[in-house]
DNA sequence: CGGTCTCTTGACGGAGTTCAAAGCTAGTGG
DNA sequence: CCACTAGCTTTGAACTCCGTCAAGAGACCG
C-alpha cells in the first residue's frame, strides 16, 4: 500500500499484520504540485507529513518580507511544525512542495489513536525523532562553525545533485545568506 | 529514589511499580563540580544525562581555538550527543557542568535494556525527543531571524535570571557572538 | 592580598548585506 | 513550436554589523 513508508518502518520495528492495517487506515496520501502549500504561516499544522516522493521545505517570512528556508525534507523524511502540531496553535512557518511531491499525512488525532493501538510505533517515532534531533545538533554546530563559503561547500559536497533540484535562492536562504552573496561564492569556488 | 525524574516521567506516562524498579536500577547518579566534564570532544558519549539539579552545557572548540556553546540544559532536561550515543563514535562536542550539578546517567546498554523491559518508556522518550526537536526548530528560526542585539534581548527576556547563573562569555558564545560584542550590546540596551 | 579569570573599551578591518540594473531561463499561451 | 513574460541569477558599488586585536579594569579564589 505505502511501500516506502512501510519499508522504512520495517527497518526499525516489526509490525503485526493488524498493526499494519491500522497504520494504513491512519494515513492520507496527497499529491502536491510544485509550490503548493500544506499550511501557511499563522495556520495550524494538522498532520505529520512523510515525504513519499519529491521535496518539501519549511520557511517563514522575515520582517523585511524575505522568505527564509529553515529545512528541506526529501524522500523518507517526516516533516511538521511539532509545536503547532502538538498544541494545535498557529504555526510560525509555512510548509511547501519544492517540486511535484507525494506526501502521506498522519493527522494529529489519527496519530494519537494509532500510537495507542499500535504501541510498537512509539519506538519507531522515538528513534526517528531522536535522529532528527541529532541531525539538528550537528547542523547547529555547522552554523556556529562555518563561514558562508564553508557552508556552501559543505552543503554542495554532502548533497551533490540536490542543488540542481532546488532554485538557488532557496539554497541561499537555507544557508543563511542572500542570493547575491551565494552567486558570488559560486563564482569564486567554480560553481 | 529520584523524585525529579520520576515526577517528570509520571507527567507523561504511568509506570508500574516493577517498571519503576527497573528504571531506578538503570540509572547512575553522579555529582559534578563546576567545570567538570562528562566527556570531551573526540571521546564517546556513553550515556543520556538527566539534569537533576544544576546546569550543563555542550560546546566545541572552533578552528581558532575559541569555545562555542551550542546548548544549555537545566533541571529536568536530558542532554547527550545523540549521534555519538547511538553509534558509539567520537563526539564532536564536550559536555560540561556550568555549576555544581547532579546528573542521572542512563548508559547506552542500560537504556536499550530498559526500553525493552519497560516499553511504556518508549512513549516518554518519544515525546521528550519530539519536544527537544520542536525547540530546536524554533531556535533555528531565531537564528535566521534575529540580529545579535535581538538575540540577546530575546534571550534575556525569555530566561531572566539565567544570565546571572552563567558567565557572560558562555552566553555570548551561545548567542553566536564574541564577548566584546555582547558587552557593547549590554551597554547600549542598558544591561 | 596576588594572580588568574572575566568583563569592558575603542580603533580597525572584513565578511556579508543592500540596492539597482542587466542578463538569463523556463514556463505559458497563442 | 515559437514568442513573451515573469521569475531567477548575476554584477558591481556603497554600506554595516560584527569580529579581531590590544590593553586596561574588575572580580573572584586560593
Amino acid at each position: 500500500m505505502y511501500p516506502n513508508l512501510e519499508a522504512h518502518i520495517a527497518s526499525f520495528v516489526k509490525l503485526q499484520p493488524a498493526g499494519l492495517e491500522i497504520l494504513r487506515a491512519s494515513l492520507k496520501a496527497t499529491d502536491l504540485r510544485k509550490k503548493e502549500l500544506l499550511f501557511r504561516e499563522g495556520e495550524i499544522c494538522r498532520a505529520d507529513y512523510f515525504v513519499d516522493k519529491g521535496c518539501l521545505r519549511m520557511f517563514f517570512i522575515d520582517d523585511k518580507g524575505t522568505e527564509r528556508t529553515t529545512q528541506f525534507a526529501i524522500e523518507n523524511w517526516w516533516m511538521a511544525d511539532y509545536i503547532s502540531l502538538e498544541r494545535q496553535t498557529a504555526s510560525g512557518f509555512s510548509l511547501q512542495a519544492v517540486e511535484a511531491t507525494r506526501v502521506l499525512a498522519l493527522e494529529r488525532n489519527a496519530c494519537e489513536k494509532l500510537l495507542t493501538a499500535v504501541p510498537a510505533l512509539e519506538r519507531y517515532f522515538r528513534i526517528i525523532r531522536q535522529r532528527a534531533y541529532a541531525a539538528s545538533q550537528v547542523r547547529m554546530k555547522y552554523i556556529y562553525d562555518f563561514s558562508g563559503e564553508e557552508m556552501y561547500r559543505h552543503f554542495s559536497r554532502s548533497y551533490p545533485g540536490f542543488i540542481q533540484r532546488v532554485p538557488q535562492y532557496m539554497v541561499a536562504s537555507f544557508l543563511g545568506m542572500t542570493p547575491e552573496y551565494l552567486s558570488e561564492i559560486r563564482k569564486r569556488t567554480g560553481r
